[in-house]
DNA sequence: GCGCATTCCTTGGTCGGCCAATCAAATCTC
DNA sequence: GAGATTTGATTGGCCGACCAAGGAATGCGC
């Protein structure tokens, strides 16, 4: 708890909320992950996607068709969210869905031929994002918040989210 | 570079996604965020609020009466986002908002009576949820999590805003 | 005082994301 | 095989969050 204090010090575009000191990571978490979502929406919004379709088509372009079950899975999303992501997705032409002939209940999404000219941009986008979100950090550090940052999905993985 | 490289050539260990190649610290953000959020969801569900309103009423409850513009600023929000917000609180009895005597064209916006016995079950769920996020993670960890992520902040925090 | 930019807030729209409930198909049980 | 269960996907509703655009009051320059 002494540590928490020590970074209090430096404060960096607000003060200090109430938030912050029940839950002062908690707060770095929701604060860092929504200005990164804000940067993502921004870098995308030249290629036409919004933050969160650039990762299912990621998936499709690299594991080709895949059933949308899979894709809730990998992206470990409400089913929901997944359908109306890719009614957009399919609307825009980037993706296309098929009746799985295995499954009739299942539906297999590929990413359209249209959009592959966007994999390389998509791509690039994100190593923008990366260098912008990790300036200044040296190499050890950013593996040191990959490192805490898989641990913190660990232990939020099941934490009532197994209902 | 030649991690990656080094990664590809052979199969790759987990379910690697594309995205974790082009940006795993961005990746592992969203994931860890997006977990973090629905964990707050559950934790807060029970009080009736839903995440993000919880910041709105600890801003409230710590600094008293304020104008939305000051709330806008301080959680880094579109003052859409924060209207509509209030709204909901309002109507949900959090919160009450007054014309402001000084500035016409400003709303003063103040928790209820009725809402100040949720303060003590804010925190503690925040509490809650800082726990479960950082479960096993020791105190040097922790605080080096904190540290990495407001760095992470004061990168994004102008990055591509003004644009 | 007048006009113009600024500030404060609102509305409308879109999207990601969740939950609850539903339908359809496949699977398991008996 | 009939029935119950599980799985796959959809719909509707709600909320946070963004942008774009607009209206209203303030403040500044003149």
């Amino acid at each position: 708890m002494e540590a928490i204090k020590a970074a209090e010090g430096h404060h960096i575009c607000t003060e200090l909320p109430s938030a912050a000191r029940s839950g002062p990571v908690s707060h770095a978490i929701s604060r860092a992950a929504r200005l990164h979502r804000k940067a993502a929406g921004q870098l995308l919004r030249g290629l036409g996607l919004h933050p969160g379709q650039e990762l299912v088509m990621m998936h499709l372009w690299e594991r080709g068709p895949a059933r949308q079950s899979e894709l809730i899975r990998l992206l470990d999303l409400d089913p929901s969210t997944v359908t109306k992501m890719l009614q957009r997705l399919e609307q825009a032409g980037h993706v296309r869905r098929l009746p799985d002939p295995a499954d009739r209940r299942a539906v297999l999404v590929e990413a359209t031929d249209a959009s592959s000219h966007l994999l390389a941009e998509v791509e690039e986008a994100w190593g923008v994002l990366e260098e912008n979100t990790l300036t200044g950090l040296t190499a050890p550090e950013r593996r040191q918040l990959l490192d805490l940052l898989a641990k913190v999905e660990t232990n939020l993985c099941g934490s009532g989210g197994e209902g």
